[in-house]
DNA sequence: CAGCGCCCCTGCCCGC
DNA sequence: TGCGGGCAGGGGCGCT
């Protein structure tokens, strides 16, 4: 579900709601996420004001003064604003519960998502410091991400999807972003020309740009802070659509795996 | 180091 | 209707 469109999405549903606030209680229904949560995250917050709600990769970074709580989706999280009034529901796994009966709510099915505390300088927490650029940030360039191609033999789409390359780039955007930039998904990076990285390039940024706007990708149950769906799954162009017709060609799609994952691709159109 | 599978987990869909 | 198999938006980890 959430790839850095709907993080992002999430994070401007939440954060008018909560930045400035003080936490009042935190509740732990189920810690068994990715990581546990940590038994005593009540104890570090209560108490405490939220500064501001950021976001890097596909990392929500709530902060506040002694440091911040890292939150990630994983495959099947979100996180909404919810009242008291509200009852808790089959994995609702936590609650940050704030001053004005403002409560965040992880809810996580799968549970691949992680609620951690990272004191001090995030940046350089174990998670976040590794982490490549900031596609829709000045530090993401062209001649950044042509050179790290270079030589490198794995296929065009696992190289977008490293989050060592380029943060936030899920499977739904890397396969729209190299169909609109006709690349072939398998082809390795590192014989990808230039040119066809300048197309990669502006349309990674496009396709996530566009689906911010759009408020995310809702496949099945994503819902943003604010509980609304996101509206980009319309305008999906390959991904959930093999065997069906190439919106440019109208030859059918196809689909391989690769790592693991589903690669949808036109045979005519990406080269 | 690069690169590739394997998992973690629940839910849902499909075929029998 | 029930059940087994496969697949799902992520990504850390261990192995080659």
């Amino acid at each position: 579900m959430p790839e850095l469109p709907e993080v992002e999405t999430s994070r401007r549903g939440i954060a008018p709601h909560i930045e400035g606030r003080e936490v009042e209680r935190v509740t732990v229904r189920d810690g068994r996420l990715r990581w546990p949560v940590p038994s005593n995250l009540a104890q570090l917050l209560e108490g405490e004001t939220l500064l501001t709600v950021a976001r890097r990769g596909k990392y929500l970074l709530l902060q506040f003064p002694q440091g911040h709580v890292l939150v990630h989706l994983g495959m099947s999280g979100n996180v909404r604003i919810v009242s008291s009034q509200e009852v808790a529901v089959k994995h609702d796994h936590v609650d940050i519960l704030f001053a004005g009966d403002k409560i965040l709510r992880l809810n996580d099915p799968r549970r691949f998502g992680a609620v951690l505390w990272a004191p001090g300088e995030v940046a350089e927490h174990e998670l976040i410091r590794h982490l490549g650029p900031e596609p829709l940030s000045e530090d993401f360039t062209l001649e950044r991400l042509y050179q790290r191609s270079r030589k490198r033999k794995q296929a065009v789409k696992a190289f977008l999807m490293d989050s060592r390359v380029v943060v936030g780039v899920g499977n739904i955007y890397a396969n729209e972003a190299l169909f609109k930039a006709g690349i072939r998904p398998s082809k390795a990076a590192g014989l990808v020309s230039k040119v066809s990285y300048e197309r990669l390039f502006d349309e990674v940024r496009e396709v996530l740009m566009r689906a911010i706007e759009q408020g995310g990708t809702t496949l099945k149950d994503f819902v943003g802070g604010d509980g609304k769906p996101g509206y980009f799954k319309q305008e999906l162009l390959v991904y959930g659509r093999a065997g069906k017709p190439c919106a440019v060609c109208r030859k059918p799609l196809k689909e391989i795996r690769l790592g693991q994952r589903s690669t949808v691709y036109c045979t005519s159109c990406q080269s």
